[in-house]
DNA sequence: TGAATGATCACG
DNA sequence: GTGATCATTCAT
């Protein structure tokens, strides 16, 4: 019973966006390759004053995306080398998202090992960054709709299990804010 | 533990 | 233009 997220879905708080995305699917259907994942880590980066996101300064080229319309994909490099994927959460005007920090693979295996270059499950998609290149997401995608046929993520009907939240990863301030959730017990969480 | 590696942004 | 910073990953 595989269902497609509708925008209303990202139009809410980004915190219940960023906890009901766990046990969800996402979906890349791209150069005639349909992959897909089921989220397992996810991380809010939540209006104008959170230290921790692009958009604590404002709106710049980079981060306009976050601060249009919800149910878009916000995809940036980081470290000179590292994609990252962000879904657009809450009213155009209000800067939110949503980062995809974490995936299990489900379909498309094979080719996300051949991207990769590793063999392991648990190494293919472990990481927001690792992730993106399983899938083959890069900054093409960045505003990209949610509701199209590209991108995006369907409701299994399957009970994402035990919920585990921490701070935020990789980042120097906001670090107090509970912000990451993840799937607790699942191998392909990071760390 | 630290190197890789380049886009992005503030500043002037 | 310049320099600091960076929502990471991998090998050492």
């Amino acid at each position: 019973m595989a269902k497609r997220l509708s925008r209303q879905f990202y139009d809410r708080s980004t915190l219940r966006v960023a906890r009901e995305l766990l046990g969800k699917h996402l979906v890349v259907k791209k150069d005639g390759h349909l992959l897909s994942g089921k989220i397992v880590e996810t991380e809010a980066y939540v209006g104008f004053k959170d230290p921790a996101s692009h958009a604590c300064r404002g709106m710049t080229p980079r981060n306009e995306v976050m601060f249009g319309d919800p149910g878009y994909a916000y995809v940036y490099i980081t470290y000179g080398i590292h994609h990252c994927l962000n879904l657009v959460t809450e009213r155009e005007g209000y800067p939110a998202a949503v980062l995809i920090r974490a995936l299990e693979p489900v379909d498309g295996v094979e080719l996300m090992k051949k991207r990769r270059g590793r063999r392991k499950l648990r190494d293919l998609t472990s990481g927001p960054a690792k992730l993106c290149q399983a899938l083959g997401v890069d900054r093409k995608l960045n505003g990209a709709d949610l509701c199209s046929d590209t991108i995006f993520v369907v409701d299994q009907g399957e009970a994402a299990g035990k919920i585990g939240c921490s701070g935020r990863i990789g980042i120097k301030e906001g670090k107090n804010k509970k912000w990451r959730f993840f799937i607790k017990g699942n191998q392909c969480v990071s760390r």
